[in-house]
RNA sequence: GGCCCCAUCGUCUAGUCAGGUCCAGGACACCAGGUUUUCAUCCUGGGAACAGGGGUUCGAAUCCCCUUGGGGUCACCA
């Protein structure tokens, strides 16, 4: 279990998902492990698809989740590449296609009865398994299939009768050393005869496995825990096989704050939600189809596509939680801190040191410093990590950033400014932005045109515009014509001029106008600050939401006068 | 339920393997002040944990046992 007497170069490890389009933040932090430990070890990192689950694997399949893995920084050494093409020379790197492999090494078992065909219905199992259960105990595959003999056996699979093979698990303890939490010993008995080749030919996961990462010379195997029960399985196939054991280690899983299991399912869940507190029995106009609206809520176990939940929530203006990397992204986190922050999750280097880039992981990871525990993943803290990168970039570099961001996921936004505009919001908005995304999301001001502009009036409205002697509006109303004849309308010089004005009429208390200003400006009580966000918005378009704000705020108090 | 594993502030964790320097350190969150033209930052201070019970020992967060709690797993999914 230490890998002090091999050599760097001889390490390999494997990240080894089931295809998938999206990266799930467990699945990533697995990834960047394997990676670390590999680039830590001059070893190889070796990306393999488990795709022998034919109803899961339907299609072509989806490899989007390589875009996760490029974003995070994460590369590998063998396996799919992003255009199609493979590298390595251990191919190929789908399990799908390595069927002829599997069964070479599959034929050794069954020539040597270490495995057998087995012919029981799926039905037959199922009622056993039932049956065990109401007696509540564990469910042991009882060994019916061998009761019919070898030659029988080997005839009628030849003849074609549909069946699987299962391996024959020798009747003993059996231990399990593993990098992250030592020894464990399960019982004689607690591994049955499991299935290795499923009624389709295809190879189970545990047979797959194992021949794949004996050929791909893959000698760390980090994975999740899920899988730690299994090992003893892949133990014993390795065994047979006559197979060197890889070192393991076991991973604990990411859980949500309240403790249950992170899924993708959360999403449909705080969707779910926000349609009951809404009191909704129809989707909102337009935003998604209503069948699939109905047939979702019909089933409460049912998901929505990506792109419907993002509507949806958008429409209901609920948060989704991030689960997929590419959540996270969308969400404007930085992926050095995501990785930082997973590698957190269950890792620490020590001496309270918990910022540092993906060459230190590299260079430091190992396993008897992994946690043995679930963590609870920690949005908050997350967010505070993203602030400080940010807040560490320089103008230029955020400035970038949050264009790149803005391009990809908000591009009406990004059109709709000049390039001088944006360059001015991005400064203003900088030292306030904790991820790439508020930048969009709290501007939305200047999305509106200037003639759609609204002013409600709310708590914080009333008391800047309508509280006070003067009041925000009369003072409003009293500059107004000094900004409309402003030499400049950049931020500097508008700073002078209204400080100058404050002076004068405000007793220097620039909070008493610069609120109204805002105001009038937004519609709202929120921008950046008051004289970038006039700049921003420049002086047309800024007069005619004066002059419209000013209008608006003397109807509605008519209003409330009457 | 059977089996396996685990257990430090609300959360992520340092300290545990080589028992004393730990009436337990850091970070995030929280609370109280302060700075600030909104929001967000930022600054200062504060509360906050060795799950419980037995041992071993001069001495235990650290070693052992039990209880409790948590997680994983019991498929022709991976």
């Amino acid at each position: 279990m230490t890998t002090q007497d091999t050599t760097a170069a001889d390490i390999g490890t494997r990240f080894a998902p089931s295809p998938s389009g999206d990266l799930h933040v467990g699945g990533a932090r697995t990834a960047l492990f394997c990676w670390a430990f590999a680039r830590g070890h001059a070893g190889r990192f070796v990306l393999r698809i488990e795709d022998t689950d034919r109803k899961r694997s339907s299609g072509a399949a989806a490899l989007g989740f390589l875009e996760d893995l490029i974003w995070l920084g994460i590369d590998w050494d063998e396996g799919p590449e992003l255009d199609g093409g493979v590298r390595g020379p251990h191919g190929p790197y789908f399990q799908s296609q390595r069927l002829e492999l599997y069964q070479a090494h599959m034929q050794r078992l069954l020539d040597q009865d270490l495995a057998y065909h087995a012919f029981d219905t799926p039905e037959e199992l199922d009622a056993k398994r039932r049956a065990a259960r109401e007696e509540k105990k564990a469910y042991r595959y009882d060994r019916a299939g061998l009761e019919v003999p070898r030659e029988e056996r080997f005839a009628r699979a030849e003849a074609g009768e549909p069946h699987v093979v299962r391996f024959r698990t020798p009747d003993r303890p059996i231990v399990i050393t593993d990098g992250v939490l030592g020894e464990a010993t399960l019982p004689a008995g607690e591994v049955d005869d499991f299935v290795i080749r499923k009624a389709d030919g295809y190879p189970t996961y545990h047979f797959a496995v194992v021949v794949d990462d004996a050929l791909m010379e893959c000698t760390h195997v980090l994975r999740a825990q899920e899988h730690f029960n299994n090992t003893a399985k892949h133990l014993l196939l390795q065994e047979a096989l006559e197979f060197p054991h890889p070192t393991y280690g076991h991973l604990s899983l990411i859980m949500n704050p309240d403790g249950s299991k992170m899924s993708k399912r959360d999403k449909d869940k705080a969707v779910r939600a926000a349609v009951k507190g809404a009191g909704l029995d129809a989707p909102p106009e337009g935003i998604i189809d209503a069948e699939v609206f109905s047939n979702w809520q019909a089933d409460k176990k049912s998901q929505l596509d990506n792109d419907d939940l993002l509507a949806l929530a958008g429409a209901l203006d609920v948060v989704l939680p991030e689960i997929n990397v590419r959540d996270f992204r969308r969400s404007g986190y930085l992926p050095e801190v995501l990785c930082n922050f997973l590698a957190l999750n269950g890792w620490s280097p020590g001496n309270d040191l918990e910022k540092f880039d993906n060459a230190f992981l590299c260079e430091h990871f190992d396993l008897s410093r992994v946690q043995k525990t679930p963590a609870r993943f920690d949005r908050d803290k997350l967010l505070a990590f993203n602030l400080d990168a940010i807040q560490s970039m320089s103008p230029e570099e955020f400035r970038d950033k949050v264009r790149a961001h803005g391009e990809a996921y908000h591009p009406d936004f990004v059109a709709r400014l000049t390039d001088d505009q944006f360059d001015l919001l991005a400064n203003a908005s900088h030292e306030r932005s904790k991820t790439l995304d508020e930048l969009y999301r709290g501007n939305q001001w200047l999305m509106t045109p200037d003639e759609a502009v609204t002013w409600p009036v709310t708590k914080a409205v009333r008391k800047a515009m309508l509280k006070g002697e003067p009041c925000g509006l009369e003072l409003l109303e009293a500059i107004a014509p000094v900004l409309e004849a402003a030499d400049s309308f950049d931020a500097e010089a508008l700073q002078a001029l209204v400080n100058e004005w404050a002076e004068a009429h405000c007793e220097g208390n620039l909070g008493k106008i610069a609120q109204p200003l805002r105001i009038a400006a937004t519609g709202g009580t929120v921008s950046p600050p008051i004289f970038d966000t006039l700049a921003i918005l420049g002086r047309d378009a800024f007069r005619t939401r004066m002059r419209r704000c000013i209008d608006s705020m003397k109807a509605s108090m008519g209003e409330g006068a009457a």
